[in-house]
DNA sequence: GAGACGGTTCGGCCCGGACCGAACCGTGTG
DNA sequence: CACACGGTTCGGTCCGGGCCGAACCGTCTC
């Protein structure tokens, strides 16, 4: 036997279910899930999801983040999402019509800016993020990393002290997004970023919750410094979750 | 939902279980395996076996031939031939190493030529076949015909009685070779190939068996007619099952 | 500190389905 | 015709594992 059949059975074990499969399905769109999303998507308790979360992330099908009482789970890699593809395609359906895996997003409202803890979150957070990669930030294996020129970068909008790290807090650091399942920057720097923010006038904090709204001022501001465009949406105020 | 998770869930269970994936990755070999080998291999009862191999050909993962008392089993089609892969690949295996599916009957030896019943089958049958797909038969889903092209072989060679049909017997026909577990050409054309070959003194039947030994003239003409090359192995006879 | 809430663990139920052997059927062979 | 043989059908057993609800644990909020 040139591969081991039972591993190969366990494996496909996995997505032969139809709670399990649901799961993962549900998952395709890219983003993370939490258990009880997954849970009542696929229409079981969230002890049963939560047990099919567990096995499926033991199997590497499936990558976990855990965020204080929340856990967050994703398709561990594209490989994943193909062969979730790949068994859809052989299923006889027709796979999505829309272009898989990405280009979901893209149709939803960037609506919602706030604050985690204490940094910028909500589609706003994530675009700032995505911006960062292009130039300032690294995001390796080995972790997320300031660049040469992200040094810079922070240095002309804060000072020198906004590089100083403070207590054990890392200076960068990823932080996954509650409403938009992807990364934004913690850490540090993310808490830099949003009081700079606040303090040059281009967002402001809501009293009561904890949006936030980009002013003008803000939305030319962020598309000169990262090229950002938050202007096309005619109005300055976007709203919380 | 986009796509129907039970659907998806009841194609992997299929993959799911040790013994159906055994016999799946026994087929991936490209080659046809009888309900008892599938069984022998998996080690599985005969009766286990055949309920597996129904219920994958229905899903429509395998394809079936049924010939006589025998039935033969392979992967439906290259698309769950790269499913399987997939799911192996998946599963932490290195896949094979060789060129999977194809290729693999390449670096096996093409030994056996034999007559079956009154035409050639073997590992010679079934290169002749393949040497006609490209001009002279098509293989459609509405089942084999001769191409114009291939008249006109088949005119050359046996003269233009040689297309006339005898008795309720198809010109054209596969035939499932039971060393190769490939398709070769039946039929009425399949005859008159033989004949044609043992008339010219291409091929010389065995006394005993139904073995047919190549000749260096035989070899010649058929790769000059069909660019079929025998002429590789120094040795004229090719011995039988 | 109390209460809400997301998630996990555990015990127990229950069903699907994998498996076998025996009986049986159809085909091919001597 | 009898026999061998490949394959299928059927009855019955048994085990894995999917599922739930209850109890419990950590985190967060008020």
């Amino acid at each position: 036997m040139v591969v081991d059949a039972g591993s190969v059975a366990k494996f496909a074990a996995l997505l032969g279910e139809p709670t399990r499969a649901a799961m993962c399905l549900a998952l395709m769109d890219g983003r993370s899930w939490t258990v009880a999303e997954l849970a009542e998507h696929a229409g079981v308790a969230r002890s049963t999801a939560s047990e099919h979360a567990t096995a499926l992330v033991e199997s590497g099908l499936l990558a976990e983040e855990r965020q204080g009482r929340h856990r967050y789970l994703r398709l561990a890699d594209p490989d994943v999402a193909a062969l979730v593809e790949d068994l859809t395609a052989a299923a006889g359906q027709p796979a999505r019509p829309p272009s898989s895996l990405r280009g979901v997003r893209a149709a939803r409202d960037l609506a919602a800016a706030r604050t985690c803890y204490d940094h910028l979150a909500g589609a706003l957070g994530v675009s700032l993020y995505d911006r960062l990669l292009a130039n300032d930030l690294l995001d390796s294996s080995a972790g997320l990393a300031l660049t040469a020129a992200g040094r810079d970068w922070f240095t002309d909008l804060a000072g020198e002290t906004a590089l100083r790290r403070r207590g054990s807090r890392p200076l960068v650091r990823t932080c996954l997004d509650w409403t938009e399942r992807r990364h934004h920057l913690g850490g540090t720097l993310g808490v830099v970023l949003h009081h700079q923010l606040v303090e040059r006038g281009w967002v402001i904090p809501s009293a009561r919750h904890r949006a936030v709204a980009v002013t003008d001022a803000g939305a030319n501001a962020l598309h000169h410094l990262l090229g950002l465009d938050l202007r096309t949406e005619g109005t300055t105020e976007r709203t919380v979750g």
